[in-house]
DNA sequence: ATCCTTCGATACAGTGCCGTATCGAAGGAT
DNA sequence: ATCCTTCGATACGGCACTGTATCGAAGGAT
């Protein structure tokens, strides 16, 4: 059942579907979505999705399972792409701005996802099985996010004002209301008000320990 | 047009249409609540909706609106029931907890409206009239909140580490995201974790001057 | 009490979308 | 090349919701 043999070619029909379907998950919301509508912009008719999902809520879940993984595998490939000399030979600064851009260039960070990932947390919140799928999801990613924080502070010799996975709920959320804020006033994708704001927060939250160590 | 005279009945009905979509909205999204349900949830038929609103979207309006005001007057009512003695007189770590109390017994800062303003945000985001609104409104409450902060900050000799407009979108998106997860999770409203973790982040990033005045 | 206006209920036609059942055509295996 | 399976297109019945047009009743003014 749940390891069902794929063909290419289905293969590729349900990436076209969910590919279409993301799109217009960003541009007119889950719910305002049909089925029809995105067999349409995928180039298919109902029949190619009835074969494919069971449900619109069904593509949904494949969608996030799908994004997971290329969130997962983004993230660690983001990581592995930081060479070690970053983080010693460098000041507090310098690596903030590195590992943003290494992040920015390497996970799918665009206006578009914040989107279907706010659309998708609300439309989750009203479906049990959606709901656990994406909580679990966001714990692989968001406690992955945290480890490489976490580490990146012991080399550094830095420590965090507040809990390492505060802080970071504090960066997802205030990226994704920036992006959000952005997105409302119309400002356009290549300013990235977003990448300075965070930037600060580090500054101000991240600190180098006390010349006299508190240890014990 | 804009200063058509309402009839005592006539406002009651609007109330309780706004009432009702307001529920529907966290309940079921703004798109999946039809006119519909919100009339029969208040009590009328949709002759009754159509008689006072053009459209769902027109109602979405109205109801930004009135919860604009409402947030304005509840933010200034939290804002004179602070003794200034408390700003004065008390530890930051006193103040802060004080204000959040007040803030939050004074304002609707429940889940449901959490929910709603985040459907609505994402729902503006399609529609330019309401977009415009929404902005407005959210820009009002913010520039009032900042001032409050400004000012609190002031009176107390502190100042923050970062700016005091991104410290409160900071305090804003964390909150959400907290209620948010919160929600997503299923843990009950009275954990209230959000209110530690917000108290975290201001004794994080508020501090007080330094012995000798850095100034000029 | 009566009249007149306001307002909400009812009835109707129209639309878009859903999910299924059926059919025909690719495309792989031999 | 042929067969057989897989997969997507087509066709159908049905439903929920929309917006309008009409009607009747509540309620204020005199």
């Amino acid at each position: 059942m749940t390891t069902t043999p794929v063909s290419t070619r289905r293969q590729q029909t349900r990436d076209r579907l969910l590919a279409a379907a993301a799109e217009l998950f960003a541009e007119r919301s889950v719910q305002a979505a049909s089925v029809e509508e995105i067999c349409e912009r995928a180039g298919f008719t109902r029949g190619a999705f009835y074969s494919n999902f069971e449900s619109k809520d069904e593509l949904c879940l494949a969608l996030l399972e799908a994004r997971g993984q290329q969130f997962l595998e983004g993230t660690r490939r983001a990581l592995a792409a930081i060479p070690d000399s970053v983080l010693t030979e460098h000041t507090l600064a310098e690596v903030i701005a590195k590992a943003l851009a290494v992040f920015d260039a390497s996970l799918a960070l665009d206006t578009r996802w914040m989107l279907v990932r706010n659309e998708l947390r609300l439309y989750a919140y009203r479906n049990p099985e959606l709901r656990e799928v994406l909580s679990a999801a966001e714990r692989k990613v968001f406690s992955l996010a945290v480890e490489a924080i976490a580490s990146a502070l012991q080399r550094q010799n830095a420590r965090s004002l507040i809990p390492v996975d505060q802080l970071m709920v504090i960066l997802d959320a205030y990226y994704e209301r920036s992006r959000m804020n952005d997105a409302l006033t119309g400002r356009p994708e290549v300013d990235a008000e977003w990448r300075s704001g965070i930037e600060r927060i580090l500054r101000a939250l991240v600190v180098l320990p006390e010349p006299e160590p508190t240890r014990d």
